[in-house]
RNA sequence: GUGGACGUAGCUCAGCGGUAGAGCCCCGGGUUGUGAUCCCGGCCGUCGUGGGUUCGAUCCCCAUCGUCCACCCCA
């Protein structure tokens, strides 16, 4: 330790280290096969954008506009915002490059978003998310087949501690109806509501249905429903998209109180919740947002996305223990003397070129014999490559098995090391043990 | 923003009003060229930080910072 003053990481921001990015991976490159399997294309769009985006997109009474965004002004004086989510910015991306006018795209992306929460289990700063985008479909098929897409994923992650919620809110005038009858309802019952839904029946009534607060159970069940204020066009996008649903197999539960934090959401909401990860139970969400894009300034077109977060799906899989096992070497190079070790590191190259899916491991640093099997030893390495002054003046190379049932160690001429390694391996039944995915 | 718990070695943790210990990791030796086991040794700490009480504080008190968990909110 110095005495040189550390500098603390920002609060709520991570580093992935390489202990866990195994998980990360096998999450990122499963995404990335279903989501090209499913005819969605990858789409990459900045990290800031104006402040007013998303004051726009997300609504400026929101929690997340009003006290969660890091909004900064830059040199040139303009008013900017990292994101907190990823929506806005696809739509504002396809606003901006005139990717509208009739046509239709399934888009996704995955990065990082930014908020300034307190952070706890499940809740960071800096966080990721894959967001998956349909926009100029009217549904409900497409609304079924995003669904579909998510419980694909579930299965090929080996997820199974989730379950589906879903609502529907209706057009953006049936919701405001509900709320004008849910509002006088709890108004008349002022006295019997908590202190925060006192604040919420102000702000965002529908938030009082989701209190976790016993103490407001019974009042919440005497509320009137979203659902029996439902326009009848929504009514029959809903039951279209449940019938679709219960043809492909997909159970769900209909949760009437299931609401959605951002002011964009219209008809379809769902939600995937966990009871694996603590107070923070949504894994993945999304909904319905016809009404956005022409909010925003584009061709008004109908949309449906939705968020999954990626530190929240990690945790799962290393739950479960789906991800493949880390990466290990899979030859290790052990030299001593000045010639063998330059006759080595040549090896290791050609090595590298003649066998590219495996993992070639040279002793850097030097150090005895000792020093450098143990080495061998823990980079997991299933063959350890000798090659001292004694084989260099015989010309030659020893292999080494380190694992049991190996066989016992053997010698190659140096000048055809990379196919006897190989022929080794082909022996072995072996596969490379590191592939990166 | 509110509340609670916790900060001792790189990691996991023990400890006690008399200025610190274990296991793991790492390094060396036992084996002058052979790992993983075993044995021996070594390295590593301003006990989060600042102040107070005390003859004396890692321990008690206050403040502060950090981490974790919950509320709120959300992925």
């Amino acid at each position: 330790m110095s005495s040189i003053q550390t500098i603390q990481p920002v609060k709520g921001m991570n580093d992935v280290l390489p202990t866990e990015i195994g998980r990360w991976q096998f999450l990122e490159a499963t995404a990335r096969e279903l989501l090209h399997a499913y005819g969605f294309d990858e789409m990459r769009v900045p990290v800031v954008e104006q402040t007013d985006l998303f004051k726009r997109a997300i609504g400026e009474y929101t929690d997340v506009v009003e006290k969660e965004m890091y909004s900064f002004e830059d040199k040139g004086g303009e008013r900017l915002t990292l994101r907190p989510e990823a929506t806005a910015g696809m739509v504002r991306a396809a606003i901006s490059n005139g990717m509208l006018r009739g046509a239709r795209h399934k888009l996704w992306c995955i990065g990082p978003m930014f908020r300034h929460e307190k952070p706890q289990k499940g809740r960071f700063r800096q966080f990721h998310q894959i967001d998956v985008e349909a926009i100029g479909f009217e549904g409900p098929d497409v609304d079924a087949e995003l669904i579909a897409l998510t419980a694909a994923f579930w299965r090929r992650l080996g997820i199974s501690r989730v379950s589906l919620q879903l609502n529907s809110l209706g057009t953006v005038e049936s919701r405001r109806e509900y709320r004008a009858r849910l509002t006088e309802y709890f108004r008349a019952h002022h006295e019997s509501l908590d202190a925060d839904s006192q604040r919420r029946l102000e702000g965002n009534p529908l938030r009082i249905l989701d209190s976790k607060n016993p103490a407001m159970q019974s009042l919440i069940a005497g509320a009137p429903l979203l659902t029996d204020y439902l326009d009848e066009a929504s009514r029959a996008h809903f039951e279209g998209l449940r019938a679709l649903l219960d043809a492909m197999g997909i159970p769900y539960t209909v949760n009437p109180r299931l609401v959605r934090g951002l002011d964009y959401y219209s008809r379809t909401v769902f939600e995937w919740v966990t009871d694996a990860l603590g107070a923070q139970d949504a894994v993945c969400s999304g909904g319905r947002y016809d009404g956005l894009i022409a909010q925003l300034g584009g061709e008004p077109t109908p949309a449906i996305g939705f968020a999954m977060g990626v530190e929240r799906v990690v945790t799962l899989i290393e739950q479960v223990g789906s991800a493949p096992a880390a990466a290990q070497a899979d030859v290790y190079l052990v030299a001593q003397g000045e010639a063998a070790l330059r006759a080595a590191l040549s090896l290791a190259e050609s090595l590298r070129q003649h066998l590219p899916g495996r993992r070639i491991e040279f002793n850097l640093g030097g150090g005895n014999f000792k020093a450098q099997f143990r080495r061998a030893d823990r980079s997991g390495a299933a063959l350890a490559l000798v090659l001292g002054e004694d084989e260099l003046a015989r010309g030659a190379v020893q292999l080494k098995p380190l694992r049991e049932g190996a066989g016992s160690a053997l010698e190659a001429p140096l000048a055809t090391a990379a196919s006897a390694v190989g022929h080794w391996f082909s022996q072995q039944g072996m596969s490379p043990s590191s592939t990166p995915r």
